[in-house]
RNA sequence: GCCAAAGUGGCGGAACUGGCAGACGCGCACGACUCAAACUCGUGUUCCUCCGGGAGUGUGGGUUCGAUUCCCACCUUUGGCACCA
């Protein structure tokens, strides 16, 4: 009697086959189309957990059946190895974070091997090793040398319970919280390092040489946040005593507006409290009431302060400014509802066309003056009810009264587009565009990450670590206990240096970098991780970049995705990488959620635990059933009874393959009929294989394997027919149950290791191809007869057929045809 | 408020270009095997039904011979953004 399936005896086994052959092994082969295949790579944390799967093991049947389609198919992995958790848990346990750190890889590494999963090893790149930050730190100084990164005071985000600054993209949500820790942050003013994410901020909207999905583009677009619009320099009067400002030079005050078409509405500026502005501009009058305000702005929370529903607030400057267009002298407020950080932090303000300041008007009582007015209707600024913000026609407004304004935004919208170039010729001002998106902040005041290659001078300033000198080694003998301030600032010795450039004393940076930077270039470092002359072997570059396929979590869209593609993009412009974007295509997984349909956590403890699920079913079920319970890019909660179905099929293909016993009888056509199913499934399983639809996948296996039960007990076993359908049917399921297709493939089939290195089966088109249709006969577009016919059929028989149908007749009760629509190979509709 | 995605049996989901709605699996019911249970195998499983059929893919309309699929409006859920000038 045959052995019976047993996973826990057949998956180790040629997982240590496989390694030892080095099967996966990925090497350049220019003879051999490249497939560089890549899956978002995983932060140590102690435990795979089921959403590493679900990440990675259909990233690997897709990878493994892009090798058997003949592709030369790198799939390498690695670890995030820097960052907070780290030093958290270091705290908690008092060890340190280092060792917390490579105890809980080697344990991963373990863990991962349990997937069998096609990695290629010897690529693996750990970014917390010198030789990988090392880099990384080289990346910060050619970014500084190239000017893309800087060094700049100003108000920064910062987590009180990670006590540390965060880029921009870290803090979530409505209450501004902190990504990693969900603590609401608050604002700091510090000197950090910033990359210049902005400079990109165009050529990151354009989505054209990648496929990604749109949801990817839609979010990123999103954030970067383009409006098209004009800036225009008012001149803000200097104070004088009598009051209205005296005439005299004045100061140049930039604005930014979406809506130069209404700056002759202009009736009051606002500054942000924070504006450089403010405090020249003030009036004695008015000065301690500002300074009130401003002090009061400062101390309020980015939460409360950027409030929608809030009453407006401000406080009158006591100073004016002139209207380049209209000569108009308005007065300056200022409101804390205008940011600083956005635009140039100072604003025109339209009552009468914009919702923000008809309410700051109306509240204070300031001028409204209409300019845009849709025909037919009459507007007076000190009735109207609220802000007008539809098409209409240019009033008010000089030689532009008529003017058409539409709905459009920017250059299209044509009373824009005239006042635009007017602005420009006069010289007041200018075409602008204007990004949401801010320059990265990548300084972090922890201890575990790469530290910042940037030496400190007295007469020198700020100055890169020189080259030949990196890595700047991270030390171990460091207090790492999180204090707000960066823990190696207190080491005793570690920061004194000397200056690159005088050669004088020298202090080096103490903050270490965000470890998105290194996750913005893992990719690179996978293509030699030992390399000692660059980031990257140019060799091994030039053949296998781009990447692909980069599968990952949505979670990352304006995150890890944009910088990476900043990264690539600044990297190309220094002259260290080539081609326009890093990965060609990008596929996101959902998320597994719990049997409670919640976000799985320790806390709710609903945590599925994979290693306890590979004991109990093995690996291949495992896979399978990812694949299997849901479409892969919404995922769904587990539903441990679900994972029954895939254990049962494969305990049934392994029934099929090692108990089956010579037919009884042979029924007529069977051998046909099954390799017309066997090719259909295989031509379904290669589309969907191609389209990331892994769910179906296993149900057209499973519905092949129910078929081929049926045709064993018609006699199919033995024929050419039969050996066929269980060869293909192992390579099919090669990529998604890697163990179990082995073992068959090897030890019952008898043929030669490895199935493996395979070639992907042919469809067969003329097996594939059905000879006789079930023709659907339709009255009124009702379901009434189905009718055997002979698939060429050609149109007059098929309808004649239909009309013959005796169903169909009876519920033609009687009547004539009115039309009869024929569709090919598919059904006949008689219209009555 | 703005942007995006999604609503299909008891459940997860399938239906490729407008053409048989519910593949595949879970669960459930019945039967076989068993002293018994589990496993396994078989049959059935959208709802209603006077067994002829009728209704049915979030709701209401529209286009069409024919709509889960296309168009319009609305409802619900999820995600993102949110005083961004």
């Amino acid at each position: 009697m045959a052995p019976k399936y047993n996973p826990t005896k057949i998956e180790p086994k040629w997982q240590s086959q496989w390694k030892k052959d080095g099967l996966y092994q990925a090497d350049v082969d220019p003879s051999k189309p490249k497939f560089y295949a890549l899956t978002m790579l995983p932060y140590p944390s102690g435990d795979l957990h089921i959403g590493h799967w679900y990440a990675m093991t259909p990233s690997d049947a897709r990878a493994r059946y892009m090798r058997m389609k003949g592709y030369n198919v790198m799939f390498p992995i690695g670890f995030d190895s820097f960052g907070l958790p780290a030093e958290n848990a270091a705290v908690k346990r008092n060890t340190h974070p280092r060792e917390w750190t490579y105890a809980n890889i080697e344990r991963m590494r373990q863990q991962l091997s349990s997937m069998g999963a096609m990695w290629d090893w010897r690529r693996e790149a750990v970014s917390s090793d010198e030789k990988y930050y090392h880099w990384t730190q080289y990346y910060f100084s050619q970014l500084y040398k190239h000017g893309l990164a800087y060094r700049k005071m100003s108000p920064v985000d910062f987590c009180p319970t990670c006590n540390t600054t965060l880029a921009r993209e870290q803090v979530w949500g409505e209450d501004r919280h902190c990504e990693r820790c969900e603590t609401p942050v608050i604002k700091k003013d510090l000197e950090q390092w910033f990359f210049s994410t902005t400079k990109y901020a165009e050529e990151l909207l354009d989505f054209s040489p990648i496929d990604w999905p749109e949801r990817v583009q839609t979010l990123q677009t999103n954030w970067i946040g383009r409006s098209e619009g004009a800036s225009v320099i008012f001149t803000a009067l200097p104070p004088s005593p009598n009051g209205r400002g005296a005439g005299g030079e004045g100061f140049p005050m930039e604005i930014f507006t979406t809506r130069p078409d209404t700056l002759w509405g202009a009736t009051f500026m606002v500054l942000a409290p924070e504006h450089p502005l403010v405090d020249q501009i003030t009036t004695e009058t008015q000065r301690s009431q500002v300074e009130e305000y401003k002090s009061q702005a400062a101390r309020q929370s980015d939460i409360e302060r950027e409030a929608t529903d809030k009453e407006k607030t401000g406080v009158f400057t006591g100073g004016y400014a002139v209207n380049p267009v209209n000569n108009a002298r308005i007065p300056i407020w200022i409101a804390d509802y205008v940011l600083m950080t956005y635009g140039t932090g100072a604003i025109m303000a339209v009552p009468a066309h914009d919702e923000r300041d008809f309410a700051f008007a109306r509240y204070f009582d300031l001028e409204i003056i209409p300019v845009i007015q849709p025909e037919g209707e009459s507007f007076d600024g000190t009735t109207m009810p609220e802000a007008y913000i539809g098409p209409g026609l240019m009033i008010n407004s000089a030689q532009f009264n008529g003017t058409a304004v539409t709905d459009e935004k920017g250059r299209k919208n044509p009373g824009i587009s005239v006042v635009i170039d007017w602005l420009e010729e006069k010289g007041i001002g200018n075409e602008s565009i204007n990004y949401r998106l801010r320059d990265w902040l990548i300084s972090r005041q922890r201890y575990w990450g790469a530290p910042i290659p940037m030496v400190w001078c007295d007469t020198c300033g700020w100055n890169p670590v020189p080259d030949d000198q990196l890595p700047v080694v991270l030390p171990d003998d460091v207090e790492w206990r999180p204090t707000g301030e960066s823990p190696l600032k207190f080491h005793p010795t570690w920061s004194k240096t000397t200056c690159p450039e005088c050669g004088g004393e020298g202090q080096r940076e103490t903050d270490t970098m965000d470890t998105f930077m290194c996750s913005s270039w893992y990719h690179l470092r996978y293509l030699s991780p030992d390399y000692d002359k660059g980031p990257f072997d140019p060799e091994e570059y030039n053949y296998w970049m781009p990447v692909d396929t980069y599968t990952g979590g949505i979670e990352h869209a304006t995150m890890h995705l944009i910088y990476t593609r900043f990264f690539h993009k600044a990297g190309r412009d220094m002259g260290i990488m080539k081609g326009p974007e890093p990965m060609a295509q990008l596929r996101n997984q959902g998320m597994v959620l719990g049997e409670d349909g919640e976000k799985m956590s320790k806390s709710r403890g609903n945590v599925i635990a994979p290693d306890a699920l590979v004991n109990a079913y093995g690996a291949d079920t495992i896979r399978a059933y990812l694949m299997f319970f849901a479409r892969w890019d919404l995922g769904g909660p587990w539903d441990s009874q679900g994972v029954g179905g895939p254990a049962r099929w494969l305990k049934r293909v392994w029934t099929l393959f090692t108990e089956t016993t010579k037919p009884l009888k042979v029924s007529a056509g069977v051998e046909r009929e099954l390799r017309r199913k066997v090719h259909q499934t295989l031509k379904r399983v290669t589309y969907d294989f191609e389209q990331f639809e892994f769910n179906t996948i296993v149900s057209s296996l499973m519905e092949l394997l129910n078929y081929m039960y049926q045709a064993r007990d018609e006699g199919a076993v033995g024929t050419p027919a039969w050996d066929e359908a269980l060869d293909i049917y192992l390579r099919m399921m090669a990529p998604v149950t890697p163990h179990v297709a082995e073992e068959l493939w090897v030890e019952v089939l008898g043929n030669s290791y490895s199935i493996h290195n395979q070639p992907w089966p042919q469809v067969d088109e003329k097996a594939a191809k059905v000879d006789e249709i079930a023709l659907i006969v339709q009255v009124n577009g009702k379901l009434r007869d189905r009718i055997t016919v002979h698939a060429d059929i050609n149109e007059a028989d098929a309808k004649q057929a239909a009309l013959d149908s005796e169903a169909a007749q009876r519920f033609m009760d009687g009547k004539q045809p009115r039309k009869v629509i024929y569709v090919p190979g598919r059904l006949v509709n008689i219209v009555v």
